[in-house]
DNA sequence: CATGAATGAGGCTTCATTCAT
DNA sequence: GATGAATGAAGCCTCATTCAT
């Protein structure tokens, strides 16, 4: 609950990473239409949200758009699996040097926390969107959250396990306090009055205390 | 966390009340949009829903549709308006007569996951439709809810002043406290692997943990 | 050009007796309809102008309207036909004892100028509004006008055949007649700068003047 | 009066030339519409015509009409706007090098009557649809009309003041020659009864005898 | 790669008209 | 006579997408 400051760019550094991949040139075409797309999917919704005014956005006509995209759709779910699956690295990248069942939901729920204040925008999009998908791409993304939800059941689980955690349900618990981190992303906003580390440990503390053993009445 | 059994049923009465009529006949027209409307705006989102749509449910012409609404937006105001003003309601109603903190806070974590998984299909759409309000309803909608998140403010402050609760910061809390209720809504179906009142019980015994004194670091 | 202060309301008698026929009992909805619609025609058009905003102005439903009209175009029609049929009745009315051929051109210009300008919203429908009508209808309508234009055309040629007057061709002239005269109903308005008599005895002397065998080259 | 008969042509060339050139291939989508517009305008009205009519008439869909056009009263606008400065522009090109005064006003009405009949449909479509503009841009049009109103005020202010003409208020005066050689263009059609350079002098003819000192009563 | 024009479908909304009550 | 709801057509405009240049 200590150092908390450093961690923000450290969530941010990887997720971003995807962007721009192979040739560090300066910012491609591609990669400017996708932070459009992303801040006004954002801001507007999918649905609300034409190819014009990404072309507009960008600076370029609505025909050249499909030089570097297949469809409106394929833009949406390139965001969506790629934020899950940005979610899911930063998620493991962080936990695999953690072992104390605790100390793995701390982390846990501290990378989901600043993850989803940090690209507050896209995991907004991630959560909304499903249903613009194709069939096939929502299965795809559905999988990937299911993915990232199993991290947590088994985390409860463990602690469960192992006596660390009291709960009836792990997967009823482990929706709770997803939800919780998810939540805090919609309403924070930097520069408000807590600073969001506080927040995390708000929230870290509120569900550990939850899960105490001791506790149960 | 006893006679929870027959709760859903009475939280669902004040609202939609006509929904599940017996003789499923003849309603007035604008009742049938209206639900029309609740239904396919949840499955597809406002804007994916057409009024073209909205009246083949129905089964009128689209124009028919103007006898009965001003426009698509108004339709959505009258929805989300009208169910947060029903979720006042009933956790006004319900929890008038309780006195005791703790009683209080379990009471309107209890209405809010009924009401919130009894009318789940308004609910969501109340909370994901804002940016589709005009400017001046938008703002009528976001009163009314911040009126409902300063309820569970009160409780929370109180509770910490009488020494009932411990915590940080009420407001922190308390939304933490309605995003798990709320998101209960978003995955929860009938019929599935456990029953509401177990849910809501398991989530109200997390929150009321999380904020019982003694756990205390 | 002396007495001329006494003829306006003269002319408005006649004009809008057809309004309150045979029961003159207070004003009946048809009354009331027509005149909306006479207004409403004369500051958006007939086309612009809708049934719903004609019923709104006389304070009943849509429907209502179909007991009082058959269609909007034979609202139309009924302007149209009445106000150039009350136009001819003027002018017969007014001339018929006036005998002298520049008098009687006089008194001819008389009549238009006052009629366009008492009733100026019905005159500009006339004028304007032709499209609009049925074919069966356009060419009733056109006939009366044709009627009404081949009055001064007469006016003129006994002029020329009497010597009064020279004129190369009393077709050409008489329509330049009547644009200096309906035309003025264009742009007057009453409180203006000058007075209607003066401006359409300027109109007179005007016509006259080059009509003036005199004054040939 | 002498050599009149080679007028027409002159003052069509400015504007419209594009219209009748000999081989009517391919023109500029964007100027086929606006022909089609002028002529389908001046058929039915403004209000009448549909963008379906115009899109049918050029042979496109409607949508594609917006990659030429903002919107319908924009198209108007620009006709509207167009005709009016193209009328200001023959007027004062024509008059230039004309000095005196009855032959200015000569120049005037000759340039007016032509004008008005080589480009009648415009000219019709100016003066009929100011309604349906925009406020701004019918504040515009106003103002260009105004201005070539008071072209005429000036010429017969000129001759009052140097004795060439009689009359008692010029602004009445001016647009009663305004009046006469417009509605001219209202009848008029090539191949009827008279050519138009024998109407316009007479149009003329009957304006200076009008204004004539000597004729005075 | 970018452009501009075209497509065809569909968006929300308004219209004149009809008719049972 | 008036009402309110229904119809079916049509209004203007925007959309995602394609493609020749």
């Amino acid at each position: 609950m200590s150092a908390r400051g450093q961690r923000p760019d450290r969530v941010a550094v990887t997720a971003d990473a995807s962007r721009d991949r192979l040739p560090p040139r300066r910012d491609s075409t591609a990669a400017t239409i996708r932070r459009s797309a992303v801040d006004l999917f954002f801001e507007h919704g999918y649905e609300a949200t034409s190819l014009r005014t990404i072309a507009r956005d960008v600076g370029i006509q609505v025909g050249s758009l499909y030089n570097h995209l297949a469809s409106k759709e394929s833009l949406l779910y390139s965001i969506m699996s790629g934020i899950i699956k940005d979610l899911l690295a930063e998620h493991d990248a962080r936990l695999s040097p953690v072992s104390g069942t605790e100390e793995r939901l701390r982390a846990a729920i501290d990378v989901h926390v600043f993850f989803h204040t940090a690209r507050a925008r896209e995991v907004f999009i991630g959560n909304s969107e499903l249903r613009s998908l194709t069939p096939a791409h929502r299965r795809r993304v559905v999988t990937l959250r299911d993915r990232y939800e199993q991290r947590f059941v088994d985390i409860v689980e463990q602690g469960v396990a192992d006596g660390t955690f009291r709960a009836r349900d792990p997967e009823v618990v482990a929706r709770a306090i997803i939800a919780v981190g998810t939540s805090t992303s919609s309403w924070f906003h930097p520069g408000g009055r807590l600073p969001l580390d506080e927040i995390a440990a708000m929230n870290t503390e509120l569900v550990l205390n939850g899960l105490a053993p001791a506790a149960g009445k």
